[in-house]
DNA sequence: ACTGTAGCGGAGGTACCCCTCCGGTTCAAT
DNA sequence: ATTGAACCGGAGGGGTACCTCCGCTACAGT
């Protein structure tokens, strides 16, 4: 409420490297790391990310010497990019705002699974993330609550958790994702 | 549709064994399966289902050669409670039957999210297993859309993955897992 | 009680993954 | 151009999971 939510990434501990090279390498990991995370979740293969990143097992450890810390740049960046959209929709409607932002939320779910995953709740990081997170979108609703466009009877955490299980589900096709959605936001605007 | 909801547990090709000690192996493998996959999903370990089981390993890739052959079983075993519950609710009002049937549904969830995750559609029994949940639990749901209690349009399985997705999720507690799931039913409900 | 057979358990070969360690390489500051 | 510090890759030891195979066990039918 009160923090910014910008700080995440400096909290994580690792940071990017300053020699040409090894930053490279250093993105290169981030990259296929996001990639196996969303692709075979959180118990995706070291090996393999070091692999696709065309680096050597040894730099992945220097980087990120714990799978956890791997994790977390992971996380804290779509984290990150999260916030950044929830300042710039601030000029929307209330509503349209709202959905807009969910939508962003949705497409990054994917990596949070894994990491909610793995992490279990248990990390600092995902804490600052959280709140992060909540201070960027949390006024989106609260908005939309007082314009009398969503009810008034849930809170964020509420929203951000009914978002992210229907869209960590398998659907036919977008199509059936999207109407779902819908369907489930409807009971989010139902103030009767 | 005219399918009778019964007969999956016959299409699964391994069947329990006729000795006794046999049996009671069955019957031990297929109860530690069920924990394990709830608690590790899909990528559980045979061996360790052997061990919970109180079994060699041997014994369990003799009454389930292939980690599918497993999953299937288990996987048919809860559809058909799950029908059998649907048929036990037709007595109940349309509305109350159809979130009655849903509560169990959410409860066999669990096993459900790893199996998909492990046969990936790609299965026969998961197939029939599907046709013929729908069968058992899709009037449930018709009956409320002719009610006019539940909307008109959307289908059963629209239906099915919003509440598959929302119980998959983690909560901060079994009240909020609720509170959500009623807010995404009252999208189900509005008929304006 | 006898006996054939269905069923049992687990050793062991193979494969993969985790993580450490260190000799060689590459950058960037002088 | 030199040089030393930072960085690199991957071999290798330890662990675990998968699955097969076979000598032994215990059930059930006579």
């Amino acid at each position: 409420m009160t923090a910014t939510p910008f700080p995440v990434s400096e909290i994580v501990a690792t940071r990017r490297p300053h020699r040409k090279d090894a930053a490279r390498n250093y993105d290169a990991l981030l990259e296929a790391a996001r990639a196996a995370f969303a692709e075979h979740g959180a118990d995706a293969s070291l090996e393999d990310i070091a692999r696709r990143a065309g680096v050597g097992i040894g730099t992945l450890y220097r980087n990120f010497p714990t799978r956890r810390d791997l994790f977390e740049t992971v996380y804290a960046d779509e984290v990150n990019t999260l916030c950044r959209a929830a300042v710039e929709l601030a000029d929307r409607e209330p509503w349209a705002a709202l959905t807009a932002w969910l939508d962003r939320f949705a497409g990054y779910m994917v990596t949070k699974r894994a990491v909610r995953e793995a992490l279990d709740g248990e990390s600092d990081i995902f804490q600052a993330c959280r709140e992060s997170m909540y201070a960027a979108g949390g006024p989106l609703l609260e908005r939309a609550q007082r314009a009398g466009a969503a009810r008034a009877d849930m809170d964020f955490g509420d929203l951000l958790r009914m978002v992210a299980g229907i869209t960590a589900t398998v659907f036919d096709d977008d199509a059936q994702r999207d109407r779902v959605l819908a369907i489930a936001m409807d009971g989010v605007r139902a103030v009767r």
